[in-house]
DNA sequence: CGGTACTTTGACAGTTGTCAAACCGGGTGG
DNA sequence: CCACCCGGTTTGACAACTGTCAAAGTACCG
């Protein structure tokens, strides 16, 4: 925790070539996915680049809102942390994912990156602008806004009702279902955070997530290459454990 | 629960005079609020009126997106539900909240009243047609599902992280703020909700939720005059228990 | 090769869930 | 008017799941 204290003030400011916004991986997910290409340089001109370290505080809880910024690549961490030291990690932004924009004006909540990342920054106020000529960006912002208050809905099932091993079973999912958009392929699933933030987003503890990763791993549905590789073997039977149509025998700790 | 099954297509509708929208309580909170007086006959002209009797059902988890709802008066639900019973209840919907906007085209989950209550609703086709020809529509309802973003994270940190009473005080201080919005005035805080819809939404049984009722009492910071009806003796030391600098000696069950 | 950070495993204790019974208020019917 | 019943709430006893504390294992980096 706060490893990454006295970064903030040295954001990198990466250099683009005018005009790459086209050729981005996440041209047609992103917010600028409301763009037509002939208005894209609108966007492409009050946006700057940014790069952040594995680690990297993005902003503060309490910060002023200044700007918008979208995730081009890697991951971000979205927590909000007591005084004593508990934090609730209350999502992970992948490629194409967006914040900024809240309801107050400052934030409620804390970014950092979990990996190296890069970002597309824009400032508040010209995007409010822009939102004000280009309507079809204020509707790509709100539909991108219900996505994250459903997930959020469904954060708040996992956390209040399910047991550990359900939580682990459905983070897993969603996560890959996130990250892998093609039908799962037999491929594995990189998991960039530690087991601290998954803790921390699952309302476990390390410990806990470490013996679900081994239960699941006896019951022969996921296999761990490595501590931070999943591959997903029973699609199905992790679905099931996690929430829809639970057998409660499974999840008894049956000599784990 | 279910209790309610079967209302659904009993749904009362009310008459009411035109132009009464004007007068409404929550005219100035509620998504009209974006609406000048001159233009407020638009949405009047799409808007039927709705009423609900106490536990009637509106709308479940998997119905078709088809109406938009405005609560003017009474207390809504919002729950999702497993195949075994467990219940999440992600939130309360007071006077002047909507719902129904949701990024897919079903719902992803039931609503029901918890007390009488009366809505305005609305064809979602309609709405966004004018959405379409009234940018501060589109504004306030996406500043609206931004606001319920923030308190579905908040909610996820209590869920994720803070203890069985450290929930409720924060439950009681987060209704009363949003109940009575003028400052406090010794009033009593309604509870209009069951211990079990308390214990739905904060990821408890309703026995701990009961035995922490207790202990708020006990420790002088609330009164029960009953089950229903809550007094906040304390608000700041509330506030300490709910989260912002916390005494963990405080919250060990020292004899209860 | 040694050190550090992270993860896994183990032993144990405590909080909270489960089960059960008592309590309370309101409504119905005698 | 009172007794009874019923749903919801409170209280109690107990067990177990999960957190805490501690140590061992593992991978990575200098």
């Amino acid at each position: 925790m706060g490893a990454a204290a006295g970064f903030r003030s040295s954001l990198t400011l990466v250099r683009k070539a005018c005009g790459a916004c086209r050729e981005c991986d996440v041209r047609h997910q992103a917010l600028c996915a409301a763009m037509a290409d002939d208005d894209l340089h609108r966007l492409e001109g009050i946006m700057s680049p940014t790069a952040l370290q594995p680690n990297q505080t993005l902003l503060r809880q309490g910060d002023p809102c200044r700007k918008v910024y979208s995730l081009t690549s890697g991951m971000l961490r979205l927590f909000t942390d007591l005084p004593d030291g508990r934090r609730q990690i209350t999502g992970f932004l992948l490629p194409g994912d967006y914040l900024g924009l809240v309801d107050d004006h400052v934030h409620s909540q804390s970014a950092e990156a979990v990996v190296a990342s890069q970002l597309c920054s824009f400032p508040i106020r010209q995007i409010e602008l822009l939102m004000g000529e280009f309507p079809s960006l204020r509707d790509r912002l709100h539909r991108m806004t219900r996505a994250a208050l459903r997930q959020a809905h469904d954060s708040q099932l996992m956390l209040g009702r399910l047991a550990p091993l359900e939580k682990l079973a459905g983070f897993l999912l969603m996560l890959d279902a996130r990250a892998n958009r093609q039908p799962r392929g037999g491929r594995a699933l990189q998991l960039a955070m530690s087991r601290t933030d998954i803790a921390d987003h699952l309302g476990l503890t390390i410990e806990t997530v470490s013996r679900c990763f081994t239960r699941l791993k006896m019951q022969g549905l996921i296999r761990l290459p490595d501590a931070h590789l999943v591959e997903i073997l029973h699609e199905d039977r992790l679905a099931d454990i996690a929430g829809i149509g639970i057998q409660p025998e499974q999840l008894r700790s049956t000599a784990c």
